[in-house]
DNA sequence: AAAATCTTTTAAAATTATATAATAAAAGAC
DNA sequence: GTCTTTTATTATATAATTTTAAAAGATTTT
């Protein structure tokens, strides 16, 4: 591919018998050096060229990107390519709608081993890192000593150095049981993925727990499942209740694992919410679809993404946050996948 | 934020006493021009320091980027933010497992309006984009202008100059009708996105109508419905396909429309496949989650994705192509959306 | 009125990290 | 002593920004 020439702002300052200096400071609205009759002739000769600066060489002056690395990391058990559940798609959708907003750009990346991160990290002089996916513990401590913007997605790690953005995961475990308690359920399976960092599962958890204790029902660890989120291992999860025939209802931590798991149990002939009632978390688009629609636990993903953006961007700008930790609200959404049993 | 030390290839050469040129020789493998002892030495230097070459440094003096950008077109009528429909989704997971092998890197963005493409491309010098989403023809013209490497995916548009990569549309839209002619139905509908380049969807269309030719059913005009691909606005045509007390089958050219429309169709009382048979088209893993599960033409999405990617590549490195243009093969899945009327 | 000082405006030079072409300096062969 | 081969260096280029310097013009001081 032969080199094509490109307008540059040495062009430009030999068009208007100006230095090169003065069309940057022009660029940048710097008009106190630069004569009026001189900024008018600048403007209107890039407007006319159509000169566009160039992000390389800037980046490489001013030694800050504006790339942000959106950083997908594989599980070796998980599916072939990066992250494609509804979850992470629409919180990157809002991630992007707000970085592009403050005028930076995202460099998408599966990486799979902490030196590829590493290595990724310093090749583009990324500002800052989205994290999407299944990681190890190291990927976060290799951040922190890369010194690089960190901001953690329901994370409930211990570290008060991190920026985290999290959801009231208490409260929607709380809440989904809660609403099955109230409908005449007992006997309620609690399932969720089957993943390292524990914190939002394990607080969902408690919030399960409290609902079931606060109604005096007696908690069965027998009634727990962790369980791969992968759509076929949901599935076979599903086949496997539809054998339990004491259970009345089940709450699965998210709508993808729900899904699945209704499509378990409809193929082996369990009738839903008839059989089995069951609530989803999270909300996404899945949860329309489904027959019967699933009650879930909703949270606004989008915004989550764009909360996230926000807080990252201040931190990388060196703009003071308010909290080092933003909590974003869960409340429940009621469609037709849980049945009422007796009023209680 | 302060700025980092990094270690630069002159640090290196410093420290092995020899000059950057050395150094860049034996980062790019030039050995015929460096001592094996001096290649050594340098090489655990790097190794030791961490040394990480600078694509910023290295994209400017190259002048090429290593950058594909993944554009996302929105029409103002569609969701806020970038393309989330499972569709793109894995298709971009296959660009970017392909792009990643091979060395490059992708760079997101949501775009607007022709002139904001335009900038993408000069402010990074992208080497080559990938739309997603809905564009006027007036982005690929001037994407042909701009002389950088454009290849279309599903485009039926009549320029030898672009590579594309498509699909067997018109066997798709044969065979899944066929499927529901050979099972006794007469009267189908055909849904399909009301988007612009009519090309595939047309191709479905005329597989669609060939095979009610073949088998004497006359076409009926009043049974093709062009709709919005959102999901309420897929639930709400089912609604109002439940009224056509005529039809016996629906043929949806897209299994997130097909998936709306059932949860329109089942949500007003109609049993599916008892009362109204239907076929999707995509094999997503939505078409495994639908109740009943959703018969559909399959095609690998993954695999597209690669394909597209491995012809970009190609295409931007002068590689030869063996042919300009791609078809990939699709076939029909049977699940359960569909009822046997009578065998034919 | 000349010299000194201060603004305003413009420009040159240095810097960022890397790659490459041209050149030079050894070392060895003939 | 010349020629070739091996090895390494210098200079230049990439496209911008920043720092420093220098003109040009205006104002003040002597």
């Amino acid at each position: 591919m032969k080199k094509k020439k490109v307008i540059t702002i040495k062009d430009i300052a030999k068009e208007a018998n100006v230095s090169p200096t003065t069309v940057s400071n022009v660029i940048h609205g710097n008009y106190q050096h630069v004569s009026m009759e001189t900024v008018k002739k600048i403007q209107r000769l890039i407007e006319e060229k159509g000169y566009i600066p160039n992000m390389l060489a800037r980046s490489l002056v001013k030694r800050n990107s504006k790339i942000v690395g959106v950083i997908n990391c594989l599980i070796p058990t998980e599916r072939g390519s990066f992250i494609q559940d509804p979850f992470h798609t629409a919180f990157l959708g809002g991630v992007e709608k707000e970085l592009s907003r403050r005028g930076y750009f995202i460099m998408l990346r599966t990486v799979n081993k902490k030196d590829e991160l590493i290595t990724l990290l310093r090749t583009w002089n990324l500002e800052g890192v989205i994290m999407t996916g299944v990681f190890e513990d190291e990927f976060y401590s290799a951040l922190k000593t890369a010194e690089i913007p960190v901001v953690l997605i329901d994370s409930y790690v211990d570290d008060e150095s991190f920026i985290k953005v999290g959801l009231e995961d208490f409260k929607g475990g709380y809440l989904a049981t809660k609403y099955l308690i109230d409908r005449g359920h007992e006997n309620i399976v609690f399932v969720s993925p089957k993943i390292k960092p524990k914190g939002v599962l394990e607080e969902r958890f408690k919030g399960y727990k409290k609902a079931l204790e606060e109604h005096n029902i007696p908690f069965r660890r027998e009634n727990v499942y962790e369980h791969g989120t992968r759509i076929d291992e949901c599935i076979s999860l599903g086949r496997e209740l539809s054998k339990r025939k004491d259970i009345t209802a089940i709450f699965a931590t998210a709508d993808i694992m729900a899904a699945g798991i209704m499509s378990g149990l409809i193929e082996k002939g369990v009738r839903i919410p008839d059989d089995i009632s069951i609530v989803g978390f999270d909300d996404l688009e899945i949860s329309l679809l489904t027959t019967p629609r699933l009650t879930t636990v909703h949270q606004d993903v989008e915004m989550k993404g764009i909360i996230f953006a926000r807080m990252l961007i201040d931190y990388i700008e060196g703009i003071p946050l308010e909290n080092k930790k933003v909590i974003l609200p869960v409340r429940m959404v009621e469609r037709e996948s849980v049945r009422v049993l007796k009023k209680r």
